[in-house]
RNA sequence: GCCCGGGUGGCGGAAUGGUAGACGCUGGGGACUUAAAAUCCCCUGACUGUAAAGUCAUGCGGGUUCGAGUCCCGCCCCGGGCACCA
């Protein structure tokens, strides 16, 4: 039940048990079972055809070292794995050879799929999935419509980031200094026709849950940053001839209100047409057409000046009637708020540097209670805190009382509302692609619409989600549940359309058609409409989903892969609730990471999940760097392969040194002479254990006379790695490891018992190894993985001696081994008789002692 | 600009406020060997010293403390994130 190799042979040993443990299924999860449950899963990779290096099975390593710890300590583990495989670049092949996405696809799985099995890793290979399987989408595709039927989704003709080279829309999270996050093209703004989640609902929960969870503190922030909450007060400005209505502003400064002295607008603002006096018509034209021509990148650069025009109109300031200028600025983003401000050049360091530049006035309103300037008066702009001036009635208030009764008194005359605003914006949903899931929705007409909700109460969103186009109104109709998957179908082309449609707009046969809405059937509409009463025309929406969809879930999917009638089943959702450690790139900090707490929260709304986020527990693994202390790229030709790094130094050598790099969170460079190192400590452990022709070592038997030392390093290394593995140290575990098998080699003999709990320690780290040599030294018992993990025995690890260290005025002069909890007196007693320390105390009197029982021992001396 | 994270030998890194540099790599010396590889032993932060030992040393400058890599204040450098969000 093992191999016959002599020699640490790994060419032989690793093949084998990976064959072992397929053959036994040892790494099953199972669903009924009646031990606790630990799932630890990794963020599932996209296939790419570059295939792996070294650091993807970073954090592949680190949890499947937890996933084998934790199956020796009794839990049913759930350690599952699959591929991310919708996505750009497999399009971007299928354009350039004319094969189906789908093709290249299924290589790269399987090309991912031979390197990732090479490592040995515990994955319940029977629950693999893929984005792209249509038994996969098809639930991806239903909780788009729970989402839709909810009101969640919808679709709106806005300014998104179009991408000419990609020939398709990307969200603002993939866009990276204008330019696009995949493949680095520029792009730039079109109004088109979008699919929309309105994440925004979800604001304040996807902030205020970020407490529950254990995340990195970074990644917390990130989000709370992204998602972006302030608090602050809408206030009505009317305006001084225009029958426009009042002008809303959002501010977070309601204190500063008196210091009001223009206004702004962003350029796309509705009011801005209505407001622009006959004079300055030519301006604020010449200028907005200036302001849509800037790429978003001039736009928010902040090394360019600010630029405005004067509308010509003005508003009168709520708390004291003043009159205002209305300016017009692109520094006033239409997207935030209400697309208008209040400025207050005194104490907005934005509004400053425009005041200045058009020679507006400054209005000092907050005193600043320290850091006046050389003559006295504050420096302005001033953003800090302090109290009221120039303000009427409402001087010498502290600025954040002055907020609240500002804020109330506006109200009280229906002149302004406390609000919270967001920066976190609805996340754009649709793509213009071939490789991705397809929405279930097929446009239709008003009469058609209604007669169909009239059917079906229930099954459609409270407001039906329409656009209009050429003067006609589309409704969209959700394809029946029981007709998903939706499929892609086959197309002539898979490059986009260019007009912003996918390739999908020009599959007339599928696209429009004779839609029973009822069994989600469909006919081309080039043949006559059949008969009954369910069938109606109808246009396919041609968009697809982002990549992000099918990763938002299936974490869920998992634990139930193969269910044909749920996401999973009540009682798997149940029992495995959600992972227990979610293991990770830091750069998904917040996109993924946010959709998918969406999704999650959602169905946590409609019970289909127990629990209200998905990951609780986080850990980003850091990034392994090229030798030269680069990021790995091909470019640069610092990419090390796995393949070669097993070939000549085996899997177990290259998971130890992985681990054995730094701390697992870290960002570390990769060198390949430190691997010599772990493998030098493989070989080791293998002489300890075996002799020359593989035969157990004699110094290895049971009633071995051991030395007391040994054992006690067995148990304090036991303790050492348990507590390691559990905290993700994994770098420690392993010197603790080291540390102990060089205290094996200098030991002449050995019992079996301490020789298998060592071997059982390994066994997570080094699986392959670890199985082989708990085989030969037990006589072909069952694999390692099988035995409980070891316990140390506390009492093994009480000491009787301890070695003291002395000090003289906190320095160190010498050291001595005492015994346990020996008292104050008698410790300076043996102190000062110690030879390297007397000398110090020559002539000196004693003015303090420091004495902490077992460590140190501070004597403090003077004249 | 703002918000994080980090700076420790030749290198990767270790250190509940209590012997800085565990463990590993590299380098040097030795043992074994006909020889080499492998293995084992010793040394390997800097400076002074024959030695014993001592001084300095955790990015820089201060501080708290009997004692600081660790805590506090002010800088410098590197990495990440955000970036006109009113």
């Amino acid at each position: 039940m093992a191999t016959k190799c002599k020699d640490y042979n790994f060419h032989e040993i690793e093949p084998f048990w990976q064959s072992f443990w397929e053959e036994n299924r040892s790494f099953r999860a199972e669903n009924d079972s009646s031990k606790p449950k630990y799932y630890v899963l990794d963020m599932f990779p996209y296939p790419s055809g570059a295939g792996l290096h070294v650091g993807h099975p970073e954090g592949y390593t680190a949890t499947d070292i937890m996933a084998r710890y934790k199956r020796a300590k009794g839990f049913n583990v759930l350690h599952p794995i699959g591929w991310d495989a919708f996505g750009l670049p497999a399009e971007q092949h299928a354009v350039k050879t004319g094969t189906h996405p789908a093709a290249n696809t299924r290589n790269n799985i399987t090309n991912f799929k031979r390197q990732i099995k090479a490592f040995g890793f515990s994955y319940d290979w029977e629950r693999e999935i893929d984005t792209t399987d249509p038994k996969y989408f098809r639930w991806t595709q239903w909780i788009f419509l729970q989402l839709f039927k909810r009101g969640l989704a919808y679709v709106d003709e806005r300014p998104v980031w179009w991408c000419p080279e990609l020939r398709t829309v990307l969200a603002n999270e993939e866009v990276v200094d204008g330019k696009s996050e995949v493949g680095g093209y520029p792009v730039e703004r079109r109004n088109l026709r979008q699919w929309v989640l309105r994440i925004t609902a979800y604001a304040e929960r996807l902030l205020a849950d970020l407490k529950e969870v254990d995340w990195p503190d970074s990644t917390k922030r990130m989000q709370e940053a992204w998602i972006g909450r302030s608090e602050g007060a809408e206030i009505l400005f009317q305006l001084e001839h225009s029958s426009a209505g009042p002008l809303k502003i959002f501010t977070t400064r309601p204190d500063t209100l008196f210091g009001c002295t223009y206004m702004v607008l962003a350029p796309e603002h509705p009011l801005v047409e209505p407001l622009t006096t006959p004079a300055q018509k030519a301006a604020v034209d010449d200028y907005k057409k200036k302001a849509a021509g800037k790429s978003d990148l001039e736009r928010t650069d902040l090394s360019k000046d600010k630029s405005g025009v004067f509308s010509g109109s003005y508003a009168i300031n709520p708390v004291n009637g003043a009159r205002v200028p209305i300016w017009i600025a692109d520094y006033v983003l239409m997207g935030y708020g209400t697309g208008a401000i209040m400025a207050v050049p005194a104490h907005d360091e934005r509004d400053h540097e425009f005041a200045v530049r058009y020679a507006l006035p400054v209005v000092q309103v907050i005193a600043s209670p320290k850091e006046p300037g050389q003559d006295g008066a504050t420096v302005l702009p001033y953003t800090g805190d302090g109290q009221l001036i120039q303000s009427g009635t409402y001087n010498d208030l502290d600025w954040r009382e002055a907020k609240r009764r500002i804020t109330a008194d506006l109200a009280s005359r229906q002149l302004g509302r406390a609000t919270v605003n967001y920066k976190l914006r609805d996340w754009l949903f649709s793509r213009q692609r071939y490789w991705g899931e397809p929405f279930p929705i097929v446009w239709v007409g008003e009469a058609d619409y209604q007669r169909v909700a009239a059917a079906r109460p229930g099954g459609l969103p409270t407001d039906p989600v329409t656009f209009t186009s050429d003067g006609v109104r589309h409704f969209a109709l959700p394809v029946p549940e029981g007709a998903l998957p939706l499929e892609l179908p086959p197309v002539q082309s898979y490059l986009p359309s260019g007009s912003g449609e996918s390739p999908l707009a020009n599959e007339t046969a599928w696209l429009e058609i004779w839609f029973n809405h009822t069994t989600g059937a469909a006919v081309p509409a080039s043949q006559p409409r059949p008969a009954g009463e369910a069938w109606v025309s109808g246009r396919r929406e041609t968009n697809t989903m982002p990549q992000w969809a099918g990763s938002c879930w299936y974490y869920l999917r998992y634990l139930d892969p193969r269910n044909d009638h749920a996401i999973a089943s009540p009682e798997a959702l149940r029992y495995w609730g959600t992972p227990d450690l979610y293991v990770g790139g830091a750069e998904h900090a917040v996109l993924h990471l946010l959709y998918a707490r969406f999704w999650h929260k959602v169905l946590f709304d409609l019970g289909i999940v127990p629990e209200s986020e998905p990951f609780r527990k986080l850990f980003h693994q850091g990034i392994i760097l090229g030798e030269d202390g680069e990021k790995m790229s091909k470019s640069r030709g610092n990419v090390a392969n796995p393949d070669t790094i097993i070939a000549s130094h085996g899997t177990d050598a290259l998971r130890l040194y992985l681990m054995f790099l730094g701390p697992l969170e870290a960002m570390k460079p990769w060198n390949p002479r430190g691997i010599e190192g772990v493998l030098r400590f493989l070989q080791k452990v293998w002489r300890e254990c075996l002799t020359d022709e593989g035969a157990s070592n004699p110094k290895i038997s049971d009633t071995a006379a051991e030395p007391a030392e040994l054992t006690k390093l067995l148990h304090e290394t036991i303790r050492k790695v348990g507590d390691d593995i559990e905290a993700l140290r994994f770098n420690t575990a392993i010197s603790q490891m080291m540390i102990f098998a060089n205290a094996l080699q200098k030991t002449p003999q050995v019992t079996r018992a301490t020789i298998l709990a060592f071997l059982q320690l390994l066994a997570p780290f080094a699986p392959h190894i670890a199985e082989e040599l708990w085989n030969r030294l037990k006589g072909g018992a069952a694999s390692v993985m099988l035995a409980p993990w070891p316990q140390f025995d506390p009492a093994r690890l009480t000491v009787t001696e301890v070695k003291l260290v002395f000090q003289v005025n906190g320095k160190h002069r010498g050291d001595q081994i005492v015994p346990l909890g020996l008292p104050e007196v008698e410790a300076v007693k043996i102190a000062s008789l110690h030879p390297k320390i007397a000398p110090y105390l020559q002539g000196k009197i004693l003015k303090r002692v420091v004495y902490v029982p077992g460590k140190i021992l501070n004597l403090v001396v003077g004249e």
